[in-house]
DNA sequence: CTTGACCTTCCAATTGTGGGAATGTTTATA
DNA sequence: TATAAACATTCCCACAATTGGAAGGTCAAG
């Protein structure tokens, strides 16, 4: 199949799987006479597997381990369960930084009345120096 | 004085002041004879302004609004607020994300045995399709 | 007068995605 | 059959924010 039905069925991009085909993500596709892209079933399913390891918050980087990881099928799941670990101490620890963030701005902005005055304890704060 | 001392006062990289400077976030500094920049308490105060409000995770873009506000001294204070309830708001989102994606790969890991065999139910989800 | 520590500008890389231009191919329709 | 549309190709540029380097000019101290 062309890119376009590619892209249709495991919903990424066109644009993006000539970029992840260019940094290395998935392999090269073969290609027709006339150098359009060909896709088999096999290959939509790595697409499908970047996108969902995407939406979990995978970087490139590490998604290109586990492609890697996944296409070999003598993998130690040990591995895997590292690298997911990983990525979930990360996350965690964004997920630290972000409540600080907002607990701190919250507080700042009830003490804000918010109204026509110019007077306005969040700027004060951020201008403290 | 130079930007390397308005530098280690404000705590932002000379580097990055020049870059501030030239995408408009802070006003272009005078300049020596020789063309060296030349900042006063007031434009390392703006510094340091800018360097908090990013450690808020205010983005450039609210970053260079919250600053004209903070200049301006006729601003309401609503409008610094609602910018403020605003990046709480997507901050708030952003960790419900995280949460979601920490979640499912804290289930997905906990059902790794993570050993030496290949077996993976990592991989065998992001692959489902 | 030279050395080292500063400063200057310009250019590039990072991450992940998207947008557009210029050009070529396939397919459907008038 | 001619032509238009819907595809495909490559290449370059943009975002956001920061960092790095290269090539060069300036200042202060030894």
């Amino acid at each position: 199949m062309n890119i376009g039905e590619a892209a249709k069925i495991s919903g990424v991009n066109a644009k993006l799987i000539r970029h992840y085909e260019s940094i290395g993500i998935i392999p090269k596709a073969s290609r027709s006479d006339a150098g359009y892209r060909i896709y088999s079933e096999a290959e939509v399913n790595i697409l499908a597997f970047v996108k969902k390891s995407r939406r979990l918050g995978f970087s490139m980087k590490e998604i290109k381990k586990l492609v890697s990881l996944w296409r070999n099928k003598t993998r130690a799941s040990a591995e895997v369960k590292n690298l997911a670990l990983k990525h979930v101490d990360e996350m965690e620890q964004k997920i630290q930084e972000l409540q600080g963030m907002v607990k701190t701005l919250k507080h700042l902005a009830k003490c804000c009345h918010g109204d026509q005055r110019p007077d306005c304890p969040i700027l004060d704060d951020l201008a403290s120096h």
